[in-house]
DNA sequence: TCATCGGCGTCCGAAAACGGCGAGCCGGCG
DNA sequence: CGCCGGCTCGCCGTTTTCGGACGCCGATGA
C-alpha cells in the first residue's frame, strides 16, 4: 500500500510517497507527470522514510544540506533506471547535458530519449533531474516549471551555506 | 509483498499466494495459467491464511470440507470478476454451463468470454470453476488438466464423508 | 538565432489474434 | 428415421502486436 506525505516547501507544495520503507516519489504538487493524490493511498503523517525526505528537502533549500541520504525504490525500464542512476551521480554545482547523459547510461545516440527518462524522474531534486540541460546550456525544461529548475540550479551554484 | 506457500494435495503440489492478508491465488503446480514463483516472493510457511487455505483443501480433497471459508483478494477486469463471482455460487455437486454462467454474471451472450475468464480464475478449487462445463455436458477444458477436473466433479458427486 | 532533420525509447490507440462456447447443419450409421 | 460426431460460423472480453506520435535533444546550415 502506498504511503504519502504532504509538506511545504520553499519552492510550493510538494508530496513524497512511499512504499516498504522506500521512497517511491517526490513531486511537486500539479507537476508535470505527478500522479494525483490517489484515494488508495494512505496519509502518513508520521512514516520515518516521509519525514525524513521532507526534513531533508528543507534543509536542501535553505542551503544547509547538498545531498540526500534516503532509501528509493527502483522503478521503470531498465532505460531509464540507467538513466537516472547516471543523474544521481551529477554532483551539487555541476550540470551535465543530456547527450552526455545519455552516453554515460550506455546509450550513446539517446539523447532524446534520455530527454524524456529524465522528465520521467519519480524523485523530483532528490534525484537532481534539474542537474541536467542542453548541451548549449539552456534549461530547456522542467517537471515542476523552468522557474524552479533556475533557482535550484542558482541555489546550488552559490554553494552550502549561501542561501537566502 | 507476496507471501506464498506450496503444499502437497491428493491432486498433486500445489501451491498459494497472499497479499496483506488476502489470498491472490491457488494454483497446481505446472498449470495451465498458474505463474511461475517468483525470486521476489517470501515464502511463508507460517502464514495464516496460507496455512487455512493448505488445510482447507485438504480437507476438501479427503470428502470431509464441501465449502470453503477464506479471504479471497478481488483481482481481474470488472467482466472477471463477475464471472468469478457467479462460479462461487455454483453449490458443490451441480455444474453450469458457460453459457448460462455468462448469463447469470450479466453477459448473456459472452458465454465464449466468460470461458477465457473461467480460465484464468486465480483460486483453483476454491473458486469452484471446476463446475463449470460445455452446455452439452462436455468438461472442455481446464488449467489443472481435465484429468484432475473429472475427479474433483467425481469427489463431489460422491458428496460429503464418501471420499476414498 | 532560428528552421530542419536524424536519432531513440516510451506511450497510446487501433487492429488482429485468441480462447475452457454454442447453435445450426450435414453426413454416417444402425 | 433417429442419434451422434464433426464442422462451420457468429459471439465477446482480453491479450498481444504493431505503427505512429511524442519528447526536458543535438548537429547542421542559412
Amino acid at each position: 500500500m502506498t504511503r504519502y506525505l504532504r509538506f511545504a516547501s520553499a519552492l510550493g507544495p510538494m508530496f513524497a510517497t512511499a512504499r516498504e520503507g522506500a521512497l517511491t516519489g517526490v513531486y511537486f504538487e500539479g507537476g508535470r507527470h505527478a500522479p494525483s493524490i490517489d484515494a488508495e493511498w494512505i496519509e502518513a503523517p508520521h512514516d520515518e522514510v516521509l519525514l525524513r525526505c521532507a526534513v531533508q528537502l528543507v534543509e536542501y533549500l535553505a542551503g544547509r544540506r547538498d545531498r540526500f541520504d534516503l532509501p528509493l525504490a527502483a522503478t521503470g525500464t531498465p532505460f531509464q533506471q540507467a538513466v537516472w542512476r547516471e543523474i544521481a551521480r551529477i554532483p551539487p554545482g555541476s550540470t551535465v547535458s543530456y547527450a552526455e547523459l545519455a552516453r554515460r547510461a550506455g546509450f550513446p545516440r539517446a539523447a532524446r530519449a534520455a530527454g524524456a527518462a529524465t522528465g520521467r524522474n519519480p524523485h523530483s531534486i532528490v534525484v537532481p533531474c534539474h542537474r541536467v540541460v542542453g548541451s548549449a546550456g539552456s534549461l530547456t525544461g522542467y517537471a515542476g516549471g523552468l522557474q524552479r529548475k533556475a533557482r535550484l540550479l542558482a541555489l546550488e551554484a552559490a554553494g552550502l551555506g549561501a542561501a537566502a
